[in-house]
DNA sequence: GACAAAACATAGTAAGAAGCTAAGTTTTAG
DNA sequence: CTAAAACTTAGCTTCTTACTATGTTTTGTC
C-alpha cells in the first residue's frame, strides 16, 4: 500500500512547479538541493512525467521546467498511474494480463471495488487541490 | 499500491474459513493444496493473524482452523494492517515515526487523507460482504 | 566560437523487501 | 506409539526499489 519513493518525489517535483505563480521555469537541480534528492534520480522521475504532457520544459543554459497546463487541470491518477509501477491492489486487474484463477477467484469483485475507489479519489484530486488543503491542516 | 502475496493469500485463507458453514475444522494443509500456495508460507501468514483473536485452531491430529467470530463480525482494515508491512501510504503517517519534514511537508493532508479513505473502505467491508458480492460479479 | 548550465538519456549497482524453503518442536486423536 | 496436524525459527533466493555513474545534447552568455 506504500507508494514509492518515485511517485512521492515526483509529487514533490510538481507541486514545485505548481507553487510557481508566473512563468518563470524552476531548474530540477536547485529543486533536487532544497528537497533533498539525488538530481540523477530525480531526472529519471520527471522523465517518467514528460508523455504525460504536463510539463514544458525548456533547454540549454536558463532553462528548466513549468507545469504546460494549469494545476486544476492535472489530476492526480494520471501523474501516480505513471510513476506507480503498479497502482492497482492486485495484478490481475491491470494491463491485458491474463489470470488463470479467474472465474474461481471469490475476491477478484472486491480488489475491482478497491481499485475503484482509490482511483476515483485521485481522479477528483488535482494539484491545486493538493496546495489548497495544505492551509486548513 | 499493490498488496503483498501475504495479504492476499491471508484472505483467501480467511475466506476459505468463511465459507465453511459449519463449525468443522479446515486444515492448513489443504488449503495450502486447493490454492497453490506453498504451506510453509501460509503458515507464517497464519501466524501473523493469530494475534487478532479471529481464529480459533486446534492442535494435534484432526486439528485445523474455523473462524473464532462469525464472518460479519471480521472487517478487512483489521486484518489488513496485519498483514501488510505498510498500510498507509506514506510512512509518515503510520506509527509513532518522525518525519522531520513534517512542517514543510505540503502534501502530508493530502497523504492522510488518501490514508484513511482506503482504511475506510476496508473498515466498512467484512469477510462475509466479499462473500456475498461474489454473486453478483 | 568557447564555455557553462541546463535538459535529456542509458546502463549498471547496491540495499532491502518479498517470497519462499528447510528443518524442526509440540500437541492430540486413534 | 504413531501419525497428523498446528506451531516455530532461521536462512535463502529472487525481485524491486532506489540510486550512481557517465555520458549527450541544447542554448544562453561572454
Amino acid at each position: 500500500m506504500k507508494f514509492s519513493t518515485r511517485t512521492r518525489y515526483g509529487l514533490r517535483f510538481l507541486l514545485r512547479l505548481a507553487q510557481q505563480s508566473d512563468t518563470s521555469l524552476v531548474q530540477l537541480g536547485q529543486v533536487a538541493q532544497e528537497e533533498n534528492i539525488s538530481s540523477g534520480y530525480l531526472e529519471q522521475i520527471v522523465r517518467a512525467l514528460k508523455p504525460l504532457g504536463i510539463l514544458y520544459a525548456v533547454r540549454g543554459s536558463g532553462g528548466g521546467y513549468r507545469l504546460a497546463r494549469p494545476a486544476t487541470q492535472i489530476n492526480l491518477e494520471e501523474v501516480f498511474a505513471r510513476l506507480e509501477s503498479e497502482i492497482s491492489p492486485v495484478s490481475c486487474l491491470s494491463g491485458g494480463k491474463h489470470c488463470h484463477r479467474q472465474d474461481a477467484c471469490i475476491s477478484r469483485h472486491f480488489w475491482h471495488e478497491l481499485d475503484e475507489h482509490v482511483r476515483s479519489f485521485l481522479r477528483a484530486r488535482t494539484l491545486q487541490d493538493i496546495l489548497d488543503s495544505e492551509k486548513d491542516d
